[in-house]
DNA sequence: TAGATTGTTAATCGATTAACAATC
DNA sequence: TAGATTGTTAATCGATTAACAATC
């Protein structure tokens, strides 16, 4: 009977178990939550209870073993394997993420790629042949694909969302700037760096520029 | 005298604007925090909320104009202008960022690239000249780049931070899968697509796969 | 006018933090 | 033992939602 865990607190527990990766390398065996929360800038009360929610992984007076508490996050985040995903998209992002070494080691490993293109399809991408997307949905259910990464144009990503789910897919990390439409069962996670490009500028418009990028005519004024 | 505005509002005003560009180029004219909301899986009461705390964009028993709504939330969140940003990475992320489509009409430009690889150094990348690294300080404040996108290892990541800013620039994206330790007054945002995964493989792990993937040997089982 | 939807207030809900007994 | 840090409780803080008067 597990209690319900906020999804707020399941998004910070990669955050930490990346840190822990980071101190076990640099040679670190024992830490605190006080520390983790310095390094991280979260509280060090915010790390005990979240990581209160799945058990006690601490020592009084100590703090935790920074191997042992890295070893249960894995588990707890269910990347003390290796999930086989499919990329659909073989373009300049396609490439970039085919080639992306920061999968291995932390659980994750692209075992397709999908492309429409016919000068694509059959040549091999990062050592892995690239099928046609339309095969989607006949390749991924035998080969135990249940991640799938959309890494196409806008126009095509809800397409591609549908033969993807149509192939059992059950994670969808979606690279389009455009909302994903998927059954309720399937979590989709979006990455669009205009997004977080947005949210800064909204803090950077009211500060002063150098002075030399104002070159552009400025339209009417701020909000309000 | 602007009241503070709580940040989490901040990051949801550019999905707000995404949705609005793309109702705007569907032809729509009017719209609703009602439907506005059930198109994004947020409350309409939430989407009002959101939006009061920078004036009045709506008519009662009508809504919202699409176009009117949308350049408002373009003028808040200082988009009604370009911005340009220096990239620091030509690989194949590098390569990928700079040939991106959705930069333009968002409000974005890459203007500079900079790489250490002497290769590199010298080539345009999508019409940009590459530049070395280390030209970064000298570089940046004459062209009044504001921004910097880290698309370097890990291992870089913190010394361009550090030369960026050295450069005058006041936001920084970055793709490295690493905190950065920047000056307080800086902004940073934060692209590592496997923070993303983990947190859908916590919710994944539980539920059963097709069967046909559990030919890696499961270890000791899930937590607890 | 009747119907619809806003902007805002007050109530609810949930997350963060402070504090401390337990204990290594 | 003295010092440190956990896990947890209760208090605080902040965000979301429900409800509705205002009004187009």
């Amino acid at each position: 009977m597990e209690k319900h865990i906020p999804d707020i607190v399941i998004h910070r527990l990669p955050i930490y178990l990346r840190a822990l990766e980071l101190m076990a390398r640099a040679g670190h065996d024992i830490t605190s939550s006080q520390e983790l929360g310095q390094r991280l800038g979260i509280s060090s009360a915010q790390i005990r209870k979240d990581l209160s929610h799945f058990g006690e992984f601490g020592k009084q007076g100590t703090g935790y073993d920074v191997d042992f508490l890295r070893q249960q996050l894995r588990q707890i985040l269910h990347v003390d394997r290796v999930w086989d995903m499919a990329l659909v998209g073989a373009g300049d992002l396609g490439r970039a993420l085919a080639h992306y070494k920061g999968f291995e080691n932390r659980g994750f490993r692209i075992a397709a790629i999908f492309d429409v293109d016919p000068r694509k399809v059959g040549k091999p991408l990062a050592g892995i042949p690239v099928e046609h997307t339309s095969r989607i949905p006949e390749l991924l259910p035998a080969r135990g694909i249940r991640i799938g990464i959309i890494a196409v144009p806008a126009e095509a990503a809800q397409s591609v969302a549908d033969l993807l789910i149509e192939g059992r897919v059950q994670a969808l990390l979606n690279y389009a700037p455009i909302r994903l439409s998927v059954p309720d069962e399937v979590l989709v996670e979006y990455i669009d760096p205009v997004i977080a490009l947005q949210s800064m500028t909204y803090y950077l418009g009211a500060r002063q520029g150098s002075g030399q990028n104002r070159s552009q005519a400025e339209p009417a004024g701020h909000s309000r």
